[in-house]
RNA sequence: GCGGGCGUGGUGGAAUUGGCAAACACGUUGGUCUUAGGAGCCAAUGCUUCGGCUUAUGGGUUCGAGUCCCUUCGCCCGCACCA
């Protein structure tokens, strides 16, 4: 009998489709487990291989943990809002609404042919009225607590997107999406205060069990840094203060630098000697688009305030100002205390631009090079710091501000509020509304979906202004506070609102009267485990966190963190080891993949091909070691006889790959997983024979990675119910070890032969068997034992002269 | 520049965390069965002058190093004038 795939995977995801056998229970009374993938964004190009990675990864640690007995929710939905839906739709003249109906059934009908454990109950969608009502409604919670504010700032702005972008979104200066230009445009904006939760953001990554390298992302990203704020004087008799982490050199400040923007040129128009050159930089400036202001190893440029000074606090002195573009307007303060002998870039600055250079930490070379070293060296041309460390300068220096009030202690971050509005059609409306009286005013609950009207033309305008602005009838409305004429916002909310709480969703996703019950949210909290990929850390991920502490405070969801476990996979790259891209004409279909040879091959190559959190190419010879490996599973069949214990031969072999598989799976190492059952299969072919019990437990061992072959051959095999619903299998500890081992025999370091003993033989014994051996016997005539390690079970190692 | 990761056969990759390097697979070669083989099965497969030598490179620590420490070279990812 043939292992015909085709006929088995259609009739048993048919049967678990009916049967909704992987249906979280409502259960509570059991212990409960939530595997998370990260949702997809239903593209019109369908699934891609690299989407099975992941979802096969969580679907074995599911359908093991279901094994084992708990309450698993697996689920699954759709990200659907978003730009390329849009212009796929504004390109062939369909609804947006349409285009992700038919996407979303074409990505479902991909999922299931993959034989994934999702509960399909639970499918969510995130365009979907009866869900985006959700999301408007922490959106008004979030503008009520003050964290959603509205303000007119310089943003970034996609020309070819026509769109405002998260400063996330904009990568080595363009779009992240269509690689346009991106410039600065100054526009009202409503933000949401994620700064406010950045400690949290950072510290509580201590409580979580996230690998390590999201958690360091994630802290570079919010980028904490400790330093002080000094307020230096001003020969215009006002004062310019500065952010600083190196408060200690403060003596060797020498010039200090604003951010072209800085609002005080404005104020020292009529003192500036050359103001308008100085219009001529800022202007020059903010034309450059993102890309030009951080292109690597520019020239330092800038214009010298002529006719102010600034004064340093510490020692009176006057020093120049100057504005330069290497000084940004959004971190700090927008102005800086140069200190060129102890930083790279304002010794850059200084040397181009003529300015005195003073060593304050002695140490270093400062005519060759800015020393920048904080360990060794110890202060100098500094008063009353003479002498001390740079740690100990920055203690006294901040106390002696203090005390004078010039300045204080201050900790800042590179993390910037979160630009959360969008002038795209394809989104969350955002649930304000605009009054004259009133000002910014939130629709009231009870009227939440506010639904997307319908529109005709919802191609961007060129103007900058959302679509919806174009339907007048539903822009003008009635203020909720006063009931006088009002408008309402035609802004939408970015991609991103959607995914930030959808975990949630899950846990109760047909509840009208909350997100989820509280019932629902006490019992599945937090995840247990969340995989997705690294280019999420610092959107999706951090943002999620975000939202999910704001709703912990306002007392909705139970758990301080939303996600336990974090986990990462590699991307699955073409076969020329490139990532895929149509253009490369390098990608893999996995309807192909999956006519050719089955799901349960597919599945099985995309967990054997490498480590699961590195990339890994696809290979297209490969892929069949896998199909060979089922064939063979399916072959056991034949071998089967009766015999309800395992065989004495391979008892030992179960044990061990029991307790391999079992311990790979929780660690992410499908790879050598599946090679412990390959080994294991080769011994029962070199045996010839399986007993029911060896058949039984190869069998569980095998279903959470390749579902549809375990489970007929299960039926095949005559065994009880289904294997969906049988338990994990266990080992015994003791049995994993032979008795007896064949362990290496070392001569000074080099191998020189190997010795069998009883794996508990103490020192003599070995030594017995090696000076039994006539081969190491020899080597050992006419030398005189030094020493002698014995590692039991491992080794001999003999230090012979 | 800063941060993170990596470098093992012809290929993808293993190595109980300092204890027999190359598990498992792909590929290749030979054999077998076949009208046929892009199927199956069996065998071989790091290099070797058969002494040995091998984990990018050179050094170090150790009885013992792919693993730990330092040098050099190369690759990938993230951030990028964050004061």
């Amino acid at each position: 009998m043939d292992y015909n795939f085709k006929a088995i995977e259609k009739k048993w995801q048919e049967t678990w489709d009916r049967e909704k056998t992987f249906a979280a229970k409502n259960d509570r009374s059991l212990p409960k487990y939530y595997a998370l993938v990260e949702f997809p964004y239903p593209s019109g190009a369908g699934l891609h291989v690299g989407h099975p990675r992941p979802y096969t990864a969580l679907d074995i640690v599911s359908r093991k943990k279901r094994l084992e007995g708990y309450n698993v929710l697996f689920p699954i939905g759709y990200d659907a809002f978003g730009l390329p839906t849009e212009n796929y739709a504004m390109k062939n003249h369909i609804h947006p609404a349409v285009v992700t109906k038919q996407n979303i059934d074409r990505f479902r009908k991909q999922l299931k042919m993959l034989g994934l454990s999702f509960d399909w109950d639970r499918e969510i969608n995130t365009t979907e009225p009866s869900y985006y009502k959700w999301t408007q409604w922490i959106f008004l919670q979030l503008f009520k607590h003050g964290l959603a504010y509205k303000k007119e700032m310089a943003v970034n702005f996609c020309t070819s997107c026509k769109v405002v972008l998260a400063n996330e979104e904009v990568v080595n200066g363009v779009c992240e999406r269509c690689h346009g230009e991106v410039v600065r445009k100054v526009k009202s904006q409503w933000m949401l205060a994620i700064t406010k939760y950045a400690d949290r953001l950072i510290d509580d990554l201590d409580t979580v069990d996230y690998i390590e390298r999201v958690k360091t992302s994630q802290i570079n990203w919010i980028g904490r840094s400790y330093g002080a704020e000094v307020t230096f004087g001003t020969t215009q008799g006002d004062d310019l203060v500065v952010f600083t982490t190196r408060p200690d050199t403060l003596f060797g400040a020498t010039y200090m630098v604003m951010a072209p923007e800085h609002e005080r040129i404005e104020a020292w128009k009529d003192s500036i000697e050359n103001y308008d050159e100085v219009v001529a930089y800022r202007e020059a400036a903010a034309r450059k688009s993102d890309l030009e202001r951080t292109e690597l190893n520019k020239d330092k440029t800038g214009v010298e305030l002529k006719g102010v000074k600034g004064i340093n606090p510490v020692n009176g002195k006057q020093i120049p100002i100057y504005i330069s573009d290497y000084v940004l307007s959004t971190y700090g303060t927008g102005a800086i205390m140069a200190v060129p002998a102890h930083d790279d870039r304002d010794y850059e600055f200084a040397k181009k631009f003529g300015c005195d250079i003073i060593e304050v930490v002695a140490g270093g070379d400062i005519s060759d090079a800015a020393f920048t070293d904080c360990e060794t060296g110890a202060m100098t041309n500094s008063e009353f710091l003479n002498g001390l460390s740079v740690e100990e300068a920055k203690k006294k220096i901040i106390e002696w501000l203090t005390e004078n009030g010039k300045g204080h202690q201050k900790i800042n971050y590179k993390l910037r509020d979160w630009v959360f509005s969008r002038q795209r059609y394809w989104g969350e409306p955002i649930p304000i509304v605009h009054c004259e009286k009133c000002g910014y005013v939130a629709i009231p609950e009870s009227e939440l979906p506010l639904e997307l009207p319908p529109l005709a033309d919802y191609e961007p305008t060129d103007n900058g202004e959302s679509p919806l602005s174009k339907l007048t009838d539903w822009v003008n409305t009635t203020c909720p506070c006063c009931g006088g004429p009002a408008e309402r916002e035609t802004d939408t909310m970015p991609q991103w609102g959607g995914s930030s709480w959808y975990y949630l969703r899950y846990m109760d996703p047909d509840n009208n009267d909350a997100l989820a019950s509280k019932e629902a949210l006490e019992y599945w909290s937090p995840i247990d485990w969340y995989n997705g990929g690294m280019e999420h850390t610092t959107l999706h991920l951090l943002y999620s966190r975000f939202w999910h502490k704001f709703l912990y405070d306002i007392g909705v969801v139970p758990t301080n963190e939303p996600y336990a476990k974090r986990t990462s996979h590699g991307m699955i790259l073409g076969e020329d080891g490139e990532k895929m891209s149509k253009s490369r004409g390098n990608v893999v279909n996995p309807d192909d993949v999956i006519n050719e040879y089955g799901a349960d091959t597919m599945r099985m190559y995309e967990m054997f091909v490498g480590d699961f959190e590195k990339a890994a190419p696809w290979s297209s010879t490969s892929i069949k070691g896998c199909k060979r490996f089922l064939d063979r599973s399916f072959g056991l069949l034949g071998l089967l006889c009766d015999g309800a214990e395992y065989s004495p031969e391979l008892e030992n072999d179960f044990h061990r790959t029991v307790k391999k598989v079992s311990g790979d799976i929780e660690t992410l190492k499908f790879n050598t997983a599946i090679a412990g059952m390959m080994a294991l299969i080769n011994k029962i072919y070199d045996k010839k024979s399986i007993t029911r019990k060896e058949m039984s437990v190869f069998l569980r061992l095998l279903n959470p990675f390749a579902p549809h072959i375990t489970e007929e051959m299960w039926e095949l095999a005559g065994f009880e119910g289904q294997i969906a619903h049988s338990v994990w299998p266990d080992y015994d500890e003791s049995k994993c070890v032979d008795n007896v081992v064949e362990i290496a025999v070392q001569i000074n370091g080099k191998l020189k032969g190997r010795i069998t003993v009883a794996a508990d033989a103490d020192q003599d014994a070995a030594m017995e068997a090696v000076e039994a051996d006539d081969k190491l016997k020899a080597e050992l005539s006419g030398k005189n034992i030094v020493k002698t390690i014995y590692v039991k079970g491992k080794i001999v190692n003999i230090v012979a002269k």
